[in-house]
DNA sequence: TGAAATGTTGGGGCG
DNA sequence: ACGCCCCAACATTTC
């Protein structure tokens, strides 16, 4: 039996850039693609119902993608990853399997056990680093230490940078195949999608475009476009001023590495100052998700436990469960904050600033932990990523790295008027209130019930009234937070 | 990658 | 012309 090379396929969809794949090929060796749904291995964290969606369509294109340069992506579903792989060996004889890295700390544990038992039976093993710029042990400070501030980290990562960002591998057009077959499930027998009866997905799919090619166009297009605007346009949710890269960059449908070299080539012949500016935003954005694997790779309990030990014992309230259901449903009688919840479970996605503003309405105006925020977008994102969820969480909370200080509470009317100064976002996903003037549609219940039934709107009928007092919530929040900001 | 409270300044109205 | 007061507008401090 001919010896044949095994690269599996986790969060790292595609072909360009591909370490592992681009190793295997060299090797002039059969290629056996594999990708195996092995929830059970991700404990607590298994995809959520969004990311489960996408993980389908991106299976589809990856199967595509592999076919056109003569591969089959061989579809496994096992409890365990190593037991599948073990099965896989015996019944192709493969004598080598390569992968790329995973960073979170329950998949770092199984994919060593897996290469300490692969290794054990003779097999050549093989970890490449795809899915980040940076390893996450290679920045450290001056004396050796995990960064727990943002700015030095940046500044570490933009000095090794130079040194550190390879050119991206191209695309291998060519690969030689495992010549007799291996059967496989369908993607469908991995039965990842919602209910169709229930068509939750219509949102996204109208949105998004799952898979390499679809990232592929959304970079370009940000690169021709809103990336000279980004510093100001990307805190604006009702402009199309972001990248909308995040789920590509979850499931490695694009590499972070051909981003980054992608944005300086973009600017290297421009003689604008500010579009350089602009670019160079926007890469510090790259970093910031660099810095929450950091994070999670350097404190691996802060995927439930804060960073910050004096948050240990915080006193969140017990979950209010209509409370919390109102922030859910998008109706909360705070439009900002309804649009942004309503915009999350229409289209699995949610802007980033408006995600800060719905952190902080839930950690501080609610005082519901971070930890009932970060499940239910673990649940709901379709870029839900266990670094960046934890990481962004924590930071609104206040208990995370570099976090935003605990008398950052965002006010919601401000942030609104701020960031969606037209209102036309409200609009967009709060069509209740549709007819509202820009004037107060960030605060229907500040006007007199003839003026909102001139628009149509009937507080506490045809939209709730706000679900508590920014005001009073605010001085409730600072005199708890403020007992503990010691330490 | 906040917002509110408090402090300061300076122009204009007015006696 | 002058001092006084008022109050935006802006700056600083505090939470």
């Amino acid at each position: 039996m001919s010896k044949a090379t095994i690269v599996l396929f986790r969060n790292d969809l595609r072909l360009e850039d591909n370490p592992a794949l681009c190793a295997a090929i060299a090797r002039d060796a059969p290629v056996i693609p594999v990708f195996i749904w092995s929830p059970e291995e991700d404990g607590p964290w298994p995809p959520g119902g969004a990311s489960q969606w996408w993980l389908h369509h991106s299976l589809k294109s990856l199967c595509q993608d592999l076919e056109s340069i003569g591969l089959k992506l061989i579809i496994l579903r096992h409890e365990s990853s190593l037991a599948a792989i073990e099965k896989l060996i015996e019944r192709s004889g493969a004598d080598s399997i390569f992968w790329n890295r995973r960073y979170e700390p329950l998949l770092i544990e199984v994919d060593k056990k897996n290469k300490i038992a692969l290794k054990d039976r003779g097999l050549e093993v093989k970890s490449f680093p795809g899915n980040l710029i940076f390893e996450p042990w290679t920045i450290a400070t001056a004396g050796g230490t995990a960064y727990k501030v943002y700015t030095p980290f940046w500044r570490a990562c933009r000095e090794a940078a130079e040194e550190a960002v390879k050119p991206p591998l191209k695309r291998p057009s060519q690969a030689r195949a495992f010549a007799s077959d291996l059967k496989g499930l369908s993607i469908e027998e991995l039965d990842l999608l919602p209910d169709p009866r229930i068509d939750w997905a219509a949102g996204m799919r109208a949105f998004w475009k799952p898979g390499e090619a679809g990232g592929k166009t959304r970079l370009k297009t940000f690169l021709t476009k809103a990336i000279s605007e980004y510093q100001t346009e990307r805190d604006r949710p009702d402009h199309d001023g972001v990248s909308y890269l995040s789920p590509h960059l979850h499931f490695g449908e694009i590499s972070p590495r051909l981003i980054w070299q992608e944005v300086q080539d973009a600017v290297r012949h421009t003689t604008s100052d500010k579009k350089k500016k602009n670019a160079e935003v926007f890469l510090k954005e790259v970093v910031w998700r660099e810095f929450a694997h950091h994070i999670l790779y350097h404190f691996p309990d802060t995927v439930e436990q804060p960073l910050r030990e004096n948050f240990r014992d915080f006193p969140w309230s017990p979950k209010d469960r209509e409370l919390f259901k109102s922030w859910k449903k998008g109706k909360t009688g705070y439009p900002i904050i309804d649009a942004g919840m309503r915009q999350l479970w229409t289209t699995g996605w949610m802007h980033n600033r408006v995600r800060m503003i719905v952190a902080s309405f839930l950690t501080k105006d609610l005082l519901i932990s971070w930890n009932d925020g970060a499940e239910w977008f673990w649940d709901t994102l379709v870029d839900a990523d266990l670094a960046s969820n934890t990481f962004g969480w924590q930071w609104t909370a206040g208990c995370g790295a570099d976090a935003a200080p605990f008398f950052r509470i965002f006010n919601p009317v401000l942030q609104g008027k701020k960031f969606d100064p037209s209102g036309d976002y409200v609009r967009k996903w709060v069509p209740e209130l549709k007819n509202a003037p820009d004037k107060w549609i960030h605060e229907p219940w500040n006007v007199s019930p003839e003026e909102l039934a001139a628009c149509g709107i009937e507080l506490g009928k045809t939209y709730p009234h706000p679900v508590v007092d920014h005001g009073q919530a605010r001085k409730k929040a600072l005199a708890i937070f403020s007992e503990i900001k010691q330490g």
